[in-house]
DNA sequence: GATTGCACCAAACAATCGTTTGTTCAAAAC
DNA sequence: GTTTTGAACAAACGATTGTTTGGTGCAATC
């Protein structure tokens, strides 16, 4: 027989406290990431990142086997986040045009939202970790592939290169964190309403 | 009496062993900056660039205080040398719309013989050398003003945001690196044509 | 022929890096 | 009530980092 406190017969799969774990881990993926985008990947020292969540360095191996393997899920949570903001943008956008620039609007702000991670990691990383870089961008490739199908639903006059015109809007869209200061005279909006526009403009039919 | 070998009555300002210097500082410029473009500047250690070029780690200290410095004259020359490869590209192209196609060009070809260096360091350098970050953002924006005024001078329709137009062919173009791989599909020139086409469709008068 | 000074070597410096190991301690499971 | 386990601490590990210091050979100068 059971008294009702110790009742867990049941796995209690969300409890009190929240099954004591997932927890911590979160909010260390939230701090590693912003000091990864604020200072680069071998600019922020795992001691730097475990002072931020207030732990000892050795505490982060607990949870993460390695500083590549932290960098890879938190770069799969920032793509798969941008991937989910997208998806919600496109909801309900008809209008190939449309869904363009809600998709680019929508990838603009989540650059900037997390501090441009994965704008700041892509460009810099064949250092020593070839095969870290090459999943993170297959990472990267499975989001772009959003892209490619809007670019492919496009009305676009026969003499356009869709694929170049695609890497022209992304490249553009990529490098606004480089120059882009908060509050200045262009919001993201802006920015990817424009960006989008110059293709409209000059390949767009109908 | 001087014997013929010993000569050197006149400073000899360039004579069979160049002066003894200058000769070897720019060899360790230069494989320096190879080094540091392929693994950036963090990955690249004093020690990697040493025996890059035949010395002891050390003695790099003689040619250069810091390895900041050494980065800040690397960035310095890279840029300058971009800056004269647009200015010779730019000789004798009369119409607008010719001069920014061969200044994108030549600096698409200058952004892949260095490396991309430039476009590397651009990006993750807020680590913790904020002022060196404010140094090579003040280098490049002396070579940046070549395209401000190119962008000035094209015919464009009244509404067109000649900033922001300027801001998405610059992202473009340095976003290549990212993405080009030698012997693909796209050559330097290709892209820089199709890159200001767009935008000469989109805006262009005349 | 003696002296100067360029260009480098040789060897270490303290600091910081990612990581490992052993221990602790409260909460959960039995 | 005992055992197990999740989650962290405490302290160090060897390696590597940028840099400094003192010495040294050799070419150029007087």
């Amino acid at each position: 027989m059971k008294k009702a406190k110790t009742a867990p017969a049941a796995p209690d799969p969300d409890g009190p406290r929240r099954r004591r774990s997932g927890n911590r881990r979160e909010e260390l993926m939230d701090r590693a990431a912003e000091l990864i985008a604020a200072k680069g990947f071998d600019g922020a020292s795992m001691r730097d990142i475990a002072a931020a969540v207030g732990m000892l360095p050795g505490s982060l191996y607990y949870h993460f086997p390695s500083k590549e393997d932290l960098l890879r899920e938190i770069h799969g949570r920032v793509v798969s986040g941008m991937a989910a903001r997208v998806e919600q943008a496109l909801e309900g956008v008809e209008s190939p045009w449309g869904r363009l620039e809600a998709a680019a609007e929508a990838h603009l702000a989540g650059l900037f939202e997390t501090g441009s991670l994965v704008a700041i990691v892509s460009p810099d990383f064949p250092k020593g970790h070839e095969d870290l870089n090459e999943e993170l961008r297959r990472q990267r490739r499975d989001y772009e592939q959003t892209f490619r199908d809007l670019f492919e639903a496009l009305p676009l006059a026969p003499e356009a290169d869709r694929t170049l015109l695609r890497l022209e809007l992304f490249g553009a869209l990529n490098w606004t964190p480089v120059w882009y200061r908060d509050g200045g005279r262009y919001d993201p909006r802006r920015i990817a309403t424009v960006y989008v526009e110059t293709i409209r403009r000059a390949y767009g039919t109908g």
